[in-house]
DNA sequence: GTGAAAGCGCTAACAC
DNA sequence: GTGTTAGCGCTTTCAC
């Protein structure tokens, strides 16, 4: 492993101009500069990042806090995060919470010890007091999440609107018993969503009946367990907004083991817009997230952040959310002439 | 930002103390113990990790190769890594080749400037010469991935099995012509498999024919794809192997549109056991790769290398594979008895 | 048991 | 344009 001031002996010169040219630094004589890379070249020589990251107290390193990797929303996540990182020469640790309080402390030493240059945060556990103590140690930007207490960048989707327009559907359809399920987590996702859910209802002049509201459901086995929940009731909804297209999948795939008629017997919605709703039969309505965008946006703040210092101040970057008809929920597949607001704010 | 000099100060002892303190080495007083806690407890304390790392030479940190995330099978190489990886207080960093053998020997700098402690390839695309200089600078483990070249731990699965059991079920269920998938990037996933599925066929008595051969193909879209090619075709396979579940939900809903009956039109199997398996109409027949073990067992040996220096031994960790028959390959679900044997080595 | 001091490899004042 | 030098914050001999 040979170290600058190899290079520099080599070369015959000092680790100061070693450095200018491994920098791109200016007024360094093209002569000298060409006999460092020689040095360089012959030795194999590349920087020690530890020994840079000190010096310059930076690692050009990012975490990425979410609950897990096999959700297919956070998998696109990380995947574009993962690139955007990369196009800016910046590594990607990931982080699983795992819905533990506990594990999201502890991976905030991240920052507090320096790993990490910032953290995004696309999903949170605890209590914002809780996080915020860590902003003087490096910039937290939250992504996918909302919270009002937050002084940070917030890049998220109006998952109010998202709510509304998907149970405006339910509704417009001819609906007016409609089901609800929830992750259950604590997220400002699932809250807005009900929100939008609920001033459907209320606009339509229906109520938002609890009996009909599934939470902690959000994979293909709930989906499953849903189904047999509402196939067990007296009165049962004949539409149900399900926050993911795992839950909905779910739930029409064991629909259709008792011969149920998606959407006749029961309109159910997705939301993600993920391959699979293409792949169910009938394909899933759901509701589209631009989630490369919102990525995008998010390690580009963030990256303006790190190089900045002023971590402590609210930006709000909102992202458009857009129903996708298609068969669950309406027997023609053709999108109909639809009366919903383009925003409800 | 306090460091252990201010810690030091503040209990009245030395750098010294304090750093035993910190990393649990005996020979120091219960007395000065708690003074140096309180000290930090005061200070809000914690050791800068560059600073650490620099010194001892560790980043505490490993990079795991993958194409990309958004592939189901790689999201949960991703999320078990993880797990094991925090287990061990190690970080994860991801890297995302996509494919690119270019941007593969670009990720390998992090072991060169010694940004992580090792790496962990779950894929690779360069030949492995151009892999091997940088053993010099830490240990490289192959997981899901085996190439004979190499002398490094491997740690993967069956895969010639995984295509024998897959084509010889097809087999036994009456095909004789059957076509096959295969992702075509430069992986011995692949070639292994193409080996085990001749090997079937030929022990039947059956050849493997070309123009039932379609490369390049690996997810749904490209399912969709396969399917009209197969459509288009004068002499039809009967069956197709597609090396992933992604292909076979592919095929299978765009069969459905065209009314055909799977498995009696064409039968289809599937790899990887994910969940759309058991959404997709009929239930896709697939090979259980046990990816949880297999990554728990690519981080311990990555983290007993580590620590032990010898990088440069062939280690073999070969996991087994199973068959699931559903529904995509046999009219009726039950699974029947076989006499594919237990391996073929 | 404890502390002084060297040094991991690098960058950036500052001097020339 | 180039070199000297002082640390970044930590661990670890070595001496006491």
């Amino acid at each position: 492993m040979s170290t600058i001031e190899d290079v520099a002996k080599l070369a015959g010169l000092s680790r100061t101009t070693v450095s200018r040219v491994i920098n791109n630094h200016p007024y360094v004589s093209a002569t000298k500069k060409k006999l460092v890379h020689e040095a360089m070249e012959q030795l194999g020589y590349v920087p020690n990042s530890s020994a840079r990251s000190l010096r310059i107290q930076k690692t050009e390193t990012v975490a990425v806090f979410i609950p897990r990797v096999m959700n297919p929303f956070f998998s696109q996540l990380i995947e574009t995060l993962e690139m955007a990182a990369a196009a800016r020469n910046y590594q990607l640790i990931v982080c699983q919470t795992q819905y533990s309080a506990k594990k999201e402390l502890n991976y905030l030493n991240l920052l507090k010890t320096k790993q990490v240059d910032g953290v995004i945060l696309a999903s949170h556990e605890n209590d914002w007091e809780l996080i915020e103590p860590y902003l003087q140690y490096g910039p937290i930007v939250l992504c996918n999440e909302f919270d009002n207490k937050a002084n940070v960048p917030m890049i998220y989707q109006d998952q109010v609107y998202g709510g509304y327009i998907a149970t405006m559907h339910l509704i417009e359809q001819g609906n007016s018993l409609i089901g609800y399920c929830t992750g259950g987590h604590y997220s400002s996702v699932g809250t807005a969503r009900e929100k939008g859910v609920k001033q459907a209802l209320k606009e339509a002049g229906l109520c938002f009946e609890e009996k009909f509201a599934f939470r902690n459901v959000y994979n293909i086995e709930h989906g499953r367990q849903v189904f047999h929940w509402i196939k067990g009731m007296n009165e049962r909804p004949t539409a149900i907004f399900t926050g993911s297209d795992e839950v909905a999948a779910g739930i029409i795939s064991e629909a259709k083991k008792y011969r149920w008629n998606i959407p006749v017997d029961l309109a159910v919605i997705g939301f993600d817009n993920q391959a699979i709703t293409e792949i169910v039969e009938p394909n899933i309505t759901t509701v589209h997230q631009p989630v490369t965008e919102m990525a995008e946006k998010a390690m580009e703040v963030m990256y303006e952040k790190i190089n900045s210092k002023d971590y402590k101040t609210k930006e709000i970057y909102q992202f458009p959310l857009k129903l996708i008809v298609r068969g669950s929920t309406v027997s023609n597949n053709l999108e109909k002439c639809s009366s919903i607001p383009k925003s409800i704010s």
